[in-house]
DNA sequence: CAGTGCGTTCAGTCTTGACAAAACATATAA
DNA sequence: TTATATGTTTTGTCAAGACTGAACGCACTG
Protein backbone atom coordinates (compact mmCIF):
# COMPACT_ATOMS: atom_id res chain seq x y z
CA UNK A 1 0.00 0.00 0.00
CA UNK A 2 2.43 2.56 0.54
CA UNK A 3 5.07 0.65 -1.57
CA UNK A 4 2.49 1.79 -4.47
CA UNK A 5 2.91 5.11 -3.15
CA UNK A 6 6.72 4.31 -2.63
CA UNK A 7 6.73 3.68 -6.05
CA UNK A 8 4.64 6.56 -7.97
CA UNK A 9 6.97 8.78 -5.99
CA UNK A 10 10.10 6.87 -7.50
CA UNK A 11 8.57 7.21 -10.94
CA UNK A 12 7.81 11.18 -10.34
CA UNK A 13 11.14 11.77 -9.33
CA UNK A 14 13.24 10.00 -12.34
CA UNK A 15 10.21 11.69 -14.94
CA UNK A 16 11.69 14.75 -13.34
CA UNK A 17 15.53 14.14 -13.87
CA UNK A 18 15.18 13.24 -17.30
CA UNK A 19 12.96 16.02 -18.08
CA UNK A 20 15.58 18.49 -16.73
CA UNK A 21 18.42 15.86 -18.43
CA UNK A 22 16.18 16.78 -21.83
CA UNK A 23 17.22 20.24 -21.10
CA UNK A 24 21.25 20.10 -20.44
CA UNK A 25 20.62 19.88 -16.80
CA UNK A 26 22.19 16.51 -14.94
CA UNK A 27 19.94 13.85 -14.60
CA UNK A 28 20.73 14.00 -10.42
CA UNK A 29 20.07 17.54 -10.68
CA UNK A 30 16.55 17.32 -11.55
CA UNK A 31 16.03 14.32 -9.46
CA UNK A 32 16.76 16.44 -6.26
CA UNK A 33 14.41 19.42 -8.01
CA UNK A 34 11.54 16.59 -8.64
CA UNK A 35 12.07 14.77 -4.79
CA UNK A 36 12.21 18.56 -3.24
CA UNK A 37 9.00 18.97 -5.52
CA UNK A 38 6.76 16.57 -3.17
CA UNK A 39 8.87 15.57 -0.54
CA UNK A 40 7.53 15.92 2.79
CA UNK A 41 8.50 18.15 4.63
CA UNK A 42 9.73 20.40 2.17
CA UNK A 43 13.44 20.90 3.01
CA UNK A 44 15.31 17.68 2.83
CA UNK A 45 18.97 17.39 4.61
CA UNK A 46 21.72 15.89 2.55
CA UNK A 47 21.78 12.61 4.43
CA UNK A 48 17.96 12.00 3.45
CA UNK A 49 18.61 12.98 -0.21
CA UNK A 50 21.37 10.46 -0.66
CA UNK A 51 19.48 8.16 1.18
CA UNK A 52 15.59 8.80 -0.91
CA UNK A 53 17.80 9.14 -4.49
CA UNK A 54 20.10 6.08 -3.76
CA UNK A 55 23.38 8.74 -5.14
CA UNK A 56 26.48 9.42 -3.27
CA UNK A 57 27.16 12.04 -0.95
CA UNK A 58 29.69 13.63 -3.49
CA UNK A 59 26.60 13.68 -6.25
CA UNK A 60 24.20 15.42 -3.58
CA UNK A 61 26.82 18.18 -2.46
CA UNK A 62 27.88 18.74 -5.90
CA UNK A 63 24.38 19.55 -7.87
CA UNK A 64 23.32 21.23 -4.74
CA UNK A 65 25.49 23.85 -4.85
CA UNK A 66 24.85 23.58 -9.03
CA UNK A 67 21.28 24.29 -8.31
CA UNK A 68 21.92 27.13 -5.74
CA UNK A 69 23.87 28.56 -8.25
CA UNK A 70 21.29 28.51 -10.78
CA UNK A 71 18.88 30.13 -8.48
CA UNK A 72 16.36 26.73 -7.76
CA UNK A 73 17.23 25.74 -4.71
CA UNK A 74 18.15 27.17 -1.34
CA UNK A 75 20.27 25.96 1.45
CA UNK A 76 17.97 26.91 4.92
CA UNK A 77 20.07 26.43 7.81
CA UNK A 78 18.05 25.24 11.36
CA UNK A 79 19.33 26.54 14.24
CA UNK A 80 20.97 23.70 16.35
CA UNK A 81 21.35 21.61 13.50
CA UNK A 82 24.72 20.03 12.34
CA UNK A 83 23.20 19.33 9.03
CA UNK A 84 22.23 21.45 6.04
CA UNK A 85 18.97 21.55 4.60
CA UNK A 86 17.31 22.13 0.98
CA UNK A 87 14.63 23.14 -0.84
CA UNK A 88 13.14 24.59 -3.77
CA UNK A 89 13.59 28.54 -3.61
CA UNK A 90 10.61 30.93 -3.67
CA UNK A 91 11.37 32.40 -6.46
CA UNK A 92 12.47 29.19 -8.79
CA UNK A 93 9.06 29.85 -11.40
CA UNK A 94 10.22 33.45 -11.56
CA UNK A 95 13.84 32.08 -12.35
CA UNK A 96 12.70 29.38 -14.85
CA UNK A 97 11.10 32.50 -16.70
CA UNK A 98 13.88 34.33 -16.80
CA UNK A 99 15.91 31.47 -17.75
CA UNK A 100 13.66 31.00 -20.71
CA UNK A 101 14.08 34.52 -21.48
CA UNK A 102 18.07 34.89 -21.54
CA UNK A 103 17.27 31.75 -24.47
CA UNK A 104 14.95 34.47 -26.31
CA UNK A 105 17.49 37.14 -25.88
CA UNK A 106 20.26 34.89 -27.17
CA UNK A 107 18.48 33.67 -30.11
CA UNK A 108 17.86 37.10 -31.35
CA UNK A 109 21.08 37.89 -31.02
CA UNK A 110 22.33 35.29 -33.26
CA UNK A 111 19.39 36.51 -35.97
CA UNK A 112 21.45 40.42 -35.57
CA UNK A 113 24.81 38.85 -36.08
CA UNK A 114 23.42 36.37 -39.43
CA UNK A 115 22.06 39.49 -40.75
CA UNK A 116 25.19 41.57 -40.52
CA UNK A 117 26.98 38.37 -41.99
CA UNK A 118 25.24 38.85 -44.74
CA UNK A 119 25.85 42.17 -45.16
CA UNK A 120 23.97 43.60 -48.26
CA UNK A 121 23.80 40.73 -50.23
CA UNK A 122 19.91 40.65 -51.03
CA UNK A 123 18.83 37.69 -50.56
CA UNK A 124 16.15 34.83 -50.13
CA UNK A 125 17.59 34.38 -46.34
CA UNK A 126 17.52 37.92 -45.26
CA UNK A 127 14.22 38.17 -45.61
CA UNK A 128 13.17 34.88 -42.88
CA UNK A 129 16.31 35.97 -40.78
CA UNK A 130 14.80 39.46 -40.46
CA UNK A 131 11.20 37.73 -39.49
CA UNK A 132 13.08 35.85 -37.44
CA UNK A 133 14.98 38.54 -35.49
CA UNK A 134 11.19 40.57 -35.10
CA UNK A 135 9.40 37.33 -33.89
CA UNK A 136 12.11 37.29 -31.11
CA UNK A 137 12.58 40.83 -30.49
CA UNK A 138 8.66 41.22 -30.03
CA UNK A 139 8.68 37.78 -27.42
CA UNK A 140 11.68 39.66 -25.69
CA UNK A 141 9.38 42.67 -25.48
CA UNK A 142 6.04 41.43 -24.49
CA UNK A 143 7.08 38.56 -22.05
CA UNK A 144 8.34 40.31 -19.13
CA UNK A 145 4.78 42.37 -19.37
CA UNK A 146 2.68 39.39 -19.67
CA UNK A 147 4.39 38.09 -16.69
CA UNK A 148 3.84 40.72 -14.55
CA UNK A 149 0.60 40.68 -15.73
CA UNK A 150 -0.14 37.09 -14.28
CA UNK A 151 1.50 38.54 -11.00
CA UNK A 152 -1.07 40.70 -10.58
CA UNK A 153 -3.82 38.84 -11.36
CA UNK A 154 -2.07 36.02 -8.91
CA UNK A 155 -1.67 38.51 -5.92
CA UNK A 156 -5.40 39.09 -6.74
CA UNK A 157 -6.40 35.44 -6.19
CA UNK A 158 -4.10 34.81 -3.47
CA UNK A 159 -5.73 37.56 -1.63
CA UNK A 160 -9.31 36.41 -2.39
CA UNK A 161 -8.66 32.65 -1.66
CA UNK A 162 -7.22 33.71 2.34
CA UNK B 1 40.09 40.11 -46.32
CA UNK B 2 38.00 37.25 -47.83
CA UNK B 3 39.59 35.17 -44.72
CA UNK B 4 38.56 37.51 -42.33
CA UNK B 5 34.76 37.39 -43.26
CA UNK B 6 35.17 33.46 -43.76
CA UNK B 7 36.59 33.32 -40.09
CA UNK B 8 33.85 35.24 -38.66
CA UNK B 9 31.49 33.23 -40.28
CA UNK B 10 32.99 30.13 -38.85
CA UNK B 11 32.94 31.92 -36.13
CA UNK B 12 28.97 32.00 -35.97
CA UNK B 13 28.54 28.46 -37.27
CA UNK B 14 30.18 26.88 -34.35
CA UNK B 15 28.67 29.24 -31.72
CA UNK B 16 25.08 28.52 -33.06
CA UNK B 17 26.46 24.94 -32.67
CA UNK B 18 27.28 25.07 -29.54
CA UNK B 19 24.05 27.01 -28.35
CA UNK B 20 21.70 24.64 -29.60
CA UNK B 21 23.64 21.86 -28.11
CA UNK B 22 23.08 23.32 -25.00
CA UNK B 23 19.57 22.88 -25.75
CA UNK B 24 19.20 19.35 -26.30
CA UNK B 25 20.35 18.96 -30.26
CA UNK B 26 23.90 17.63 -31.16
CA UNK B 27 26.41 20.13 -32.42
CA UNK B 28 26.68 18.97 -35.41
CA UNK B 29 22.72 19.76 -36.23
CA UNK B 30 23.42 23.40 -35.31
CA UNK B 31 25.81 24.25 -37.00
CA UNK B 32 23.76 23.37 -40.26
CA UNK B 33 21.01 25.53 -38.86
CA UNK B 34 23.94 28.54 -38.22
CA UNK B 35 25.57 27.81 -41.75
CA UNK B 36 21.82 27.68 -43.69
CA UNK B 37 21.11 30.75 -41.61
CA UNK B 38 23.88 32.56 -43.45
CA UNK B 39 25.04 30.99 -47.12
CA UNK B 40 23.87 32.01 -49.50
CA UNK B 41 22.39 31.10 -51.52
CA UNK B 42 20.09 29.59 -48.97
CA UNK B 43 19.59 26.19 -49.98
CA UNK B 44 23.12 24.37 -49.98
CA UNK B 45 23.52 20.59 -51.09
CA UNK B 46 24.84 18.06 -49.00
CA UNK B 47 28.32 18.14 -50.88
CA UNK B 48 28.48 21.91 -49.76
CA UNK B 49 28.01 21.26 -46.34
CA UNK B 50 30.57 18.58 -46.14
CA UNK B 51 32.79 20.62 -47.29
CA UNK B 52 32.07 24.08 -45.72
CA UNK B 53 31.43 22.09 -42.04
CA UNK B 54 33.80 19.86 -42.38
CA UNK B 55 32.00 17.04 -41.28
CA UNK B 56 31.34 13.70 -42.78
CA UNK B 57 28.77 12.75 -45.40
CA UNK B 58 27.27 10.20 -42.91
CA UNK B 59 27.43 13.06 -39.71
CA UNK B 60 25.28 15.28 -42.49
CA UNK B 61 22.90 12.63 -44.06
CA UNK B 62 21.66 11.80 -40.14
CA UNK B 63 21.84 15.40 -38.98
CA UNK B 64 19.21 17.12 -41.84
CA UNK B 65 17.23 13.91 -41.84
CA UNK B 66 16.96 14.60 -37.70
CA UNK B 67 16.64 18.41 -38.59
CA UNK B 68 13.70 17.81 -40.93
CA UNK B 69 11.91 15.55 -38.20
CA UNK B 70 11.75 17.91 -36.16
CA UNK B 71 10.50 20.27 -38.66
CA UNK B 72 13.56 23.06 -39.00
CA UNK B 73 14.98 22.70 -42.20
CA UNK B 74 13.27 20.86 -45.50
CA UNK B 75 14.55 19.11 -48.18
CA UNK B 76 14.44 20.75 -51.97
CA UNK B 77 15.04 19.05 -54.88
CA UNK B 78 15.85 21.08 -58.25
CA UNK B 79 14.54 19.94 -61.41
CA UNK B 80 17.90 18.19 -63.08
CA UNK B 81 19.92 17.60 -60.22
CA UNK B 82 21.02 14.59 -58.45
CA UNK B 83 21.79 15.58 -55.45
CA UNK B 84 19.33 16.90 -52.86
CA UNK B 85 19.10 20.96 -51.49
CA UNK B 86 18.00 21.63 -47.77
CA UNK B 87 16.96 24.95 -46.66
CA UNK B 88 15.97 26.10 -43.37
CA UNK B 89 11.82 25.40 -43.49
CA UNK B 90 9.95 28.74 -43.32
CA UNK B 91 7.79 27.54 -40.41
CA UNK B 92 11.06 26.90 -38.37
CA UNK B 93 10.45 29.84 -36.18
CA UNK B 94 6.58 29.06 -35.48
CA UNK B 95 7.96 25.45 -34.95
CA UNK B 96 10.48 26.65 -32.44
CA UNK B 97 7.80 28.68 -30.65
CA UNK B 98 5.57 25.30 -30.86
CA UNK B 99 8.15 23.51 -29.32
CA UNK B 100 9.04 25.83 -26.22
CA UNK B 101 5.45 25.94 -25.50
CA UNK B 102 5.48 21.99 -25.49
CA UNK B 103 8.15 22.46 -22.53
CA UNK B 104 5.67 24.71 -20.84
CA UNK B 105 2.83 22.02 -20.82
CA UNK B 106 5.15 19.82 -19.69
CA UNK B 107 6.73 21.52 -16.81
CA UNK B 108 2.98 21.93 -15.68
CA UNK B 109 1.62 18.46 -15.64
CA UNK B 110 5.06 17.53 -13.84
CA UNK B 111 3.19 20.10 -11.02
CA UNK B 112 -0.02 18.68 -11.41
CA UNK B 113 1.16 15.05 -10.84
CA UNK B 114 3.12 16.73 -8.09
CA UNK B 115 -0.23 17.78 -6.33
CA UNK B 116 -1.98 14.71 -7.28
CA UNK B 117 1.35 12.88 -4.89
CA UNK B 118 1.16 15.04 -1.64
CA UNK B 119 -2.94 13.99 -1.59
CA UNK B 120 -4.55 15.93 0.97
CA UNK B 121 -1.43 16.31 3.22
CA UNK B 122 -1.67 20.24 4.18
CA UNK B 123 2.00 22.10 3.88
CA UNK B 124 4.11 24.59 2.43
CA UNK B 125 5.27 22.43 -1.13
CA UNK B 126 1.08 22.21 -2.05
CA UNK B 127 1.58 26.64 -1.67
CA UNK B 128 4.68 26.60 -3.86
CA UNK B 129 3.50 23.58 -6.56
CA UNK B 130 -0.26 25.38 -7.13
CA UNK B 131 1.27 28.82 -7.94
CA UNK B 132 4.11 27.07 -10.10
CA UNK B 133 0.98 25.07 -11.58
CA UNK B 134 -0.99 28.48 -12.32
CA UNK B 135 1.76 30.21 -13.94
CA UNK B 136 2.55 27.95 -16.12
CA UNK B 137 -1.01 27.08 -17.27
CA UNK B 138 -1.34 31.01 -17.38
CA UNK B 139 1.47 31.15 -20.21
CA UNK B 140 -0.06 28.21 -22.06
CA UNK B 141 -3.21 29.85 -22.54
CA UNK B 142 -1.58 33.36 -23.40
CA UNK B 143 1.49 32.55 -24.89
CA UNK B 144 -0.53 31.65 -28.39
CA UNK B 145 -2.53 34.59 -28.05
CA UNK B 146 0.81 36.73 -27.72
CA UNK B 147 1.80 34.77 -30.79
CA UNK B 148 -1.16 35.28 -32.75
CA UNK B 149 -0.62 39.27 -32.18
CA UNK B 150 2.01 39.25 -33.26
CA UNK B 151 1.52 37.43 -36.61
CA UNK B 152 -1.42 39.86 -37.15
CA UNK B 153 1.26 42.96 -36.20
CA UNK B 154 3.93 41.60 -38.56
CA UNK B 155 1.86 40.78 -41.76
CA UNK B 156 0.81 43.77 -41.53
CA UNK B 157 4.00 45.54 -41.06
CA UNK B 158 5.03 43.05 -44.32
CA UNK B 159 2.05 44.76 -46.66
CA UNK B 160 3.29 48.35 -45.65
CA UNK B 161 7.23 47.47 -46.47
CA UNK B 162 6.25 46.27 -49.74
C1' DC C 1 23.79 -4.01 -68.77
C1' DA C 2 27.82 -2.27 -66.41
C1' DG C 3 29.43 1.93 -64.26
C1' DT C 4 29.19 6.11 -61.64
C1' DG C 5 27.53 9.45 -58.39
C1' DC C 6 24.88 10.16 -54.48
C1' DG C 7 22.45 9.22 -50.04
C1' DT C 8 21.86 5.98 -46.23
C1' DT C 9 23.20 2.86 -42.74
C1' DC C 10 26.25 0.40 -39.83
C1' DA C 11 30.31 -0.65 -37.05
C1' DG C 12 34.01 1.21 -34.58
C1' DT C 13 36.45 5.04 -32.17
C1' DC C 14 36.85 8.60 -29.22
C1' DT C 15 35.31 12.27 -26.33
C1' DT C 16 32.43 13.95 -22.84
C1' DG C 17 30.44 14.00 -18.56
C1' DA C 18 27.68 11.83 -14.89
C1' DC C 19 28.44 9.40 -10.97
C1' DA C 20 30.71 6.72 -7.04
C1' DA C 21 34.28 6.13 -3.76
C1' DA C 22 37.65 7.92 -1.13
C1' DA C 23 40.60 11.39 0.53
C1' DC C 24 40.29 15.84 2.50
C1' DA C 25 38.53 19.94 5.16
C1' DT C 26 35.84 21.97 8.71
C1' DA C 27 33.29 22.52 12.65
C1' DT C 28 31.11 20.91 16.78
C1' DA C 29 31.11 18.08 21.03
C1' DA C 30 33.43 15.49 24.53
C1' DT D 1 42.93 18.55 22.19
C1' DT D 2 40.92 14.51 20.19
C1' DA D 3 37.07 12.37 18.13
C1' DT D 4 33.10 12.45 15.34
C1' DA D 5 29.85 14.04 12.14
C1' DT D 6 29.11 16.58 8.13
C1' DG D 7 30.15 18.90 3.56
C1' DT D 8 33.57 19.41 -0.30
C1' DT D 9 36.83 18.12 -3.74
C1' DT D 10 39.24 14.99 -6.43
C1' DT D 11 40.21 10.87 -8.87
C1' DG D 12 38.76 7.04 -11.44
C1' DT D 13 35.29 4.36 -13.89
C1' DC D 14 31.81 3.69 -16.88
C1' DA D 15 28.19 4.61 -20.27
C1' DA D 16 26.14 7.48 -23.75
C1' DG D 17 26.38 9.38 -28.00
C1' DA D 18 28.59 12.27 -31.55
C1' DC D 19 31.21 11.58 -35.27
C1' DT D 20 34.04 9.13 -38.92
C1' DG D 21 34.91 5.74 -42.43
C1' DA D 22 33.44 2.02 -44.96
C1' DA D 23 30.03 -0.91 -46.76
C1' DC D 24 25.68 -0.91 -48.91
C1' DG D 25 21.59 0.36 -51.79
C1' DC D 26 19.59 2.86 -55.50
C1' DA D 27 18.86 5.48 -59.41
C1' DC D 28 20.39 7.53 -63.40
C1' DT D 29 23.78 7.47 -67.56
C1' DG D 30 26.57 5.81 -70.92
Amino acid sequence: MNDARHLEEKNFVEEVGMFFEQTGLPRMAGRILGWLMISDPPHQTTGELTEVLMASKGSISTMTRLLIRIGLIERVSLPGQRHDCFRIKPGASHQLFKDSLTQTTAFRQFTERGLELLGDKAQLNRQWLEDMRDMYAFFERELPALFERWEKEHKGNKLQVR
